[in-house]
DNA sequence: ACAAATTTTTAGATTTGCCTAAATTTTAAT
DNA sequence: ATTAAAATTTAGGCAAATCTAAAAATTTGT
């Protein structure tokens, strides 16, 4: 049925990536696209690939992209699920900031352990998002995307609750920090400046200029939704 | 200085199996007692030690046994408390049994992050025993046996309490669990039948007869320790 | 003391995951 | 429709960690 648990911590890898290269963008995932994300050469990407298809994973016909099968799929959500737990552990219960947890999640998501997991998951009460606001699936796979919408996307006027980052490195949540923006802060578009798509907006009381970029990777869920 | 962060999985687990085999008996650590306990074989535990030895992890001359240096003792004791650390997370925090924690804290026990196991330590409450009563070393890889005995070498009539387990195995540790023995509980010695080794003891309360086995794979702190 | 048994090491092979360089296929441009 | 560029795969090799079989060193038994 699953032999889920006799996968190698690279195995493990390649298909996470896959699943996240294959969440956006309709098309099948490109090699090179892997092998860039995971920092490797495309002719690891190729051998690999064929490993996975062995092992009925993914789908694969030379020359023309690899996607996941439905047990690569699990097996993706399986990963990302110990993940983003991890990563709530970390914060809520070790004070890890959330520009610190990701590195040390990467580690944590290849241990075995259902029971663990599970356990983990009821001692941090079955949360629904990590600390950058990502859905994490439940045992069986299942998750709802929460309805969001990219801050610069919104119209003027919004108000809405940033609820995600797009971006979740370091060095963009560190920058968050330093200017006190978190999740959970209220946030109210005031004027967008057409010239280079900066905004001005209200955030917790107080008002604040941000780039078209820093907008582009924040998320907020608005209050108009049906 | 310290190179332990760029050691692999299965170095980690040779300099560990090195420490334990070396801190019962006087002697160099033999090739075969590695092999035999790591179940591989004699050529590989060559190989290894060869590697280790180039990394001044452990003293090594052809055919005389291996021992581990000071920076592999080290490296050893850093090892052993994330492994107990992370079993008593498993007991404390997620109700895992005492049996079930080993398997899982052999995974944990790989994880690279002085943060995560310096947090944990804090979010245990520093706890100085592990769930089997092995002693936990602390950050500086400073830890104090304590005082003990095995209950099949004490006098008739000791009383004390139980503070550990030689072997613990699942085995064993759940025909304790279905004897209702556990640390903690008050142990006096009744009598001892010399032609087997068989002991009476009264625990917590109730009296009951354990083979010669048995007692000697249980430490027991007396009271009268000076 | 010295042959036999045991332990340990060496030699050579295998598997996994990765690499470089070269060949092949697909895609883009004229 | 060809050709040029880009993407992908193949071929051949390397390092880590293991194995088997054979050789070398040590220990044991008489
Ligand atoms: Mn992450
Ligand atoms: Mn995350
Ligand atoms: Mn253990
Ligand atoms: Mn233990």
């Amino acid at each position: 049925m699953h032999k889920l648990y006799l996968m190698t911590r690279s195995e493990e890898n390649y298909i996470k990536t896959i699943f996240h290269l294959g969440r956006q963008g309709t098309q099948d995932v490109a090699t090179n696209a892997i092998a860039e994300l995971m920092e490797t050469k495309p002719s690891s990407v190729t051998d690999m690939i064929k490993k996975l298809s062995e092992k009925d994973l993914v789908n694969y016909k030379r020359y023309q992209g690899v996607s996941l099968t439905s047990l690569g799929n699990k097996t993706a959500l399986s990963i990302i699920r110990k993940h983003r737990l991890w990563e709530v552990f970390l914060v809520e219960k070790l004070d890890f900031s959330w520009d610190e947890v990701h590195e040390v999640a990467e580690q944590l998501e290849h241990i075995k352990s259902d029971k663990l997991i599970d356990s983990l998951d009821r001692l941090l009460a079955f949360p629904k998002f990590d600390p950058h606001g990502d859905p994490i699936p439940d045992k069986n796979g299942g998750f709802k995307e929460r309805d969001r919408d990219l801050l610069s996307e919104v119209p003027i006027r919004t108000v809405g609750v940033c609820v995600g980052v797009k971006d979740s490195s370091a060095t963009f949540l560190k920058f968050l920090d330093k200017n006190g923006i978190a999740l959970g802060n209220q946030i109210k578009v005031m004027e967008r400046e057409e010239f280079d798509g900066s905004l001005n907006i209200e955030i917790d009381g107080r008002n604040m200029q941000i780039s078209h970029v820093i907008a582009s990777n924040l998320y907020i869920k608005t209050n108009d939704g049906i």
